[in-house]
DNA sequence: AATATATTTTTACGCGCGTAAAGTATCATT
DNA sequence: AATGATACTTTACGCGCGTAAAAATATATT
């Protein structure tokens, strides 16, 4: 059995018995060829293993079938999962996701983006670091490549944002801990990395109101992505001053409050919603760590896969339609009271 | 003041005033240029803001300046963190990281390898699944292409290992266990995972007996990557039977123990060195959380940078050279006792 | 200033594939 | 079996850049 060394659609094209035009064609769309020849040429593509060069066929084509993938974290679950949700959808229409983290770095953001830019990608899905993101990069970059953002909304950058409904969310659980024990206070870090912290922040405000309580911020300072840290360190400061109107705490987000968690049972703290214990914690994300935690977490869930489906499905739209929207879109996906042992 | 289109490396020349093959030249190396040269293609650049195309560019060089960094599991902490600094040992040596993780499924991590392939990358470093993994399929990838094996060892595939020493880190903290208190029984997966969990096994049963102690396995069912999820089962139901014949758990891995630590709060048992604690629960890695459960987790840990680093030269070392090792190399790097409140 | 050496320019070809145009074979329909 | 519509083959060109070879120029050395 002689196995020539195949280098080239042209030497595919000769053992398979099809023209190379034809082969090209089958590649770009296997369902473009008439069925007999796509049944040929798969049976040869078994017996040979040829896979065309990635760096040829790309060059012609004005926009490849990559779609850039960029999240401001990678080593937080939440942006991890969110990554594999849309990895996972992006593969199944049919093309190739490259997935960036910019570590927290605004700088490692915009090289991302014009690594991004290099490879000339049909789209780009895009969930900013916030507040500290060089939104004039983010800008041009969105003007010349279709670009949907998630998880934070900036601006009018990109053709159409995807998120969690903060309004909602927050809505929910403030009302829920008011029903179930005291009005909760706030806990959220001063200099806030990302919008939806603001929007929580307003939020909470709102639902307080609504339900005629006073509303009441514990802020921490902190800079950075090391939440749990901040959470832990401010938690600490917070039970040590015993200065609080409340004895229920509504932390920003889930990271917060596994820090807060923390500093709780080191302060031998019990927290959870029995009249034994002392205080009530509660958080917003539902990040995956959240059924772990000791007692577990009561939150409100961000909904991973229709955040996830809606961007990517936004961002498909965009690119078979080849034009640009008229209007922006911002698409708010409501989350769910998780209930579990810390409130 | 004009500003011309540039679309591509000829057009840059006739604007920048230097030939094309010397521009080219400049990318691929910019110290290979006379200083006065590099020179006036910097400001060229500054005023033009070209970049090369990707594409065409690797399309005649044998290798490419990719790097593929592949990870079983993106949304582990772990691996999350390890990649980041994979990535960015990886950018410092001028090389271009791709990242790819297999989100737990053999057939992805073909596909992942599949997919480097088509980028011709100079080099891989791989953090195989492990027990699942498709070895007949990694070892023609790594036939093919450079690559260094990271975190799990398997058999002769890739042209070296660095991953930490578990019969030293084991040996560590059992014996600090037994020195401080009862010895350990080991907890794990009946079926695990991953090559270090056997390594662990082994290096546990070794260290007991070494100090004169019965090792005692409890061995829990469990499939995937969920280790919280089993550590919660598994400690539940041990905790329940109280037929332990110690007082102290070793945890094949911070993940099982973190899931551990839960069981036992929601069982109302406390856990800690104090005598008023019931159990002692320890890990192995030192897990990015494990700081913050409670109580927090002593462990043993994992020295992140160190394996980075040592992988990452390996593979440039074996970039450079262009040929491949005589000999597999294996490194192992040893792992510190972290003491914290769970034993 | 003359020579040797290092760099750059000129010229030219090739990489692997997309794709257009014109001609030929195959298919479905009546 | 004749017809028109599809699909395929042949031929040919271009994409943007790497790179080799020879000629021209700049720099270093004596």
């Amino acid at each position: 059995m002689k196995q020539p060394k195949i280098k080239n659609m042209e030497d595919f094209a000769s053992v398979s018995g099809i023209s190379r035009p034809t082969i090209s064609k089958y590649f770009n769309d296997p369902g473009s060829v008439r069925k007999s020849t796509r049944e040929r040429i798969e049976h040869a593509l078994e017996k040979f293993d040829y896979r065309p060069n990635m760096y040829a066929v790309n060059q012609n084509r004005r926009l490849t079938k990559n779609i850039g993938v960029v999240v401001p974290y990678l080593s937080d679950p939440f942006f991890a999962e969110m990554a594999r949700n849309i990895e996972n959808l992006i593969t199944a229409a049919g093309y190739r996701p490259v997935l960036l983290g910019s570590h927290g770095d605004p700088q490692q953001e915009v090289d991302n983006l014009n690594n991004l830019r290099s490879i000339k990608p049909a789209g780009v899905l895009l969930a900013p670091l916030g507040r500290t993101s060089n939104q004039e990069q983010l800008r041009t970059f969105c003007k010349e490549i279709p670009t949907v953002l998630f998880d934070s909304n900036i601006g009018e950058i990109g053709e159409a944002f995807v998120g969690s409904d903060n309004e909602q969310s927050v809505g929910l659980i403030v009302e829920y801990l008011c029903r179930t024990g005291e009005p909760p206070a706030f806990f959220e870090m001063k200099t806030p990395t990302n919008p939806n912290a603001i929007k929580r922040h307003n939020a909470y405000i709102k639902a307080m109101e609504r339900l005629g309580h006073e509303p009441y911020l514990i802020q921490v300072d902190g800079e950075g992505w090391d939440f749990e840290e901040v959470g832990f360190r401010g938690g600490t400061r917070v039970i040590a001053a015993r200065d609080l109107p409340t004895n229920t705490i509504l932390c920003s987000n889930d990271r917060l409050a596994i820090g807060f968690l923390s500093a709780a049972f080191e302060a031998g703290l019990r927290v959870g919603l029995g009249k034994s214990c002392a205080l009530r914690i509660a958080g917003n994300d539902d990040h995956p760590f959240s059924r772990y935690s000791c007692p577990t977490l009561t939150t409100v869930s961000q909904d991973y896969a229709s955040i996830a489906k809606k961007s990517a499905e936004t961002l498909f739209d965009l690119i078979d339609s080849g034009k640009r929207r008229k209007k922006r879109e911002t698409t708010y996906i409501e989350g769910k009271l998780v209930m579990r042992g810390s409130a």
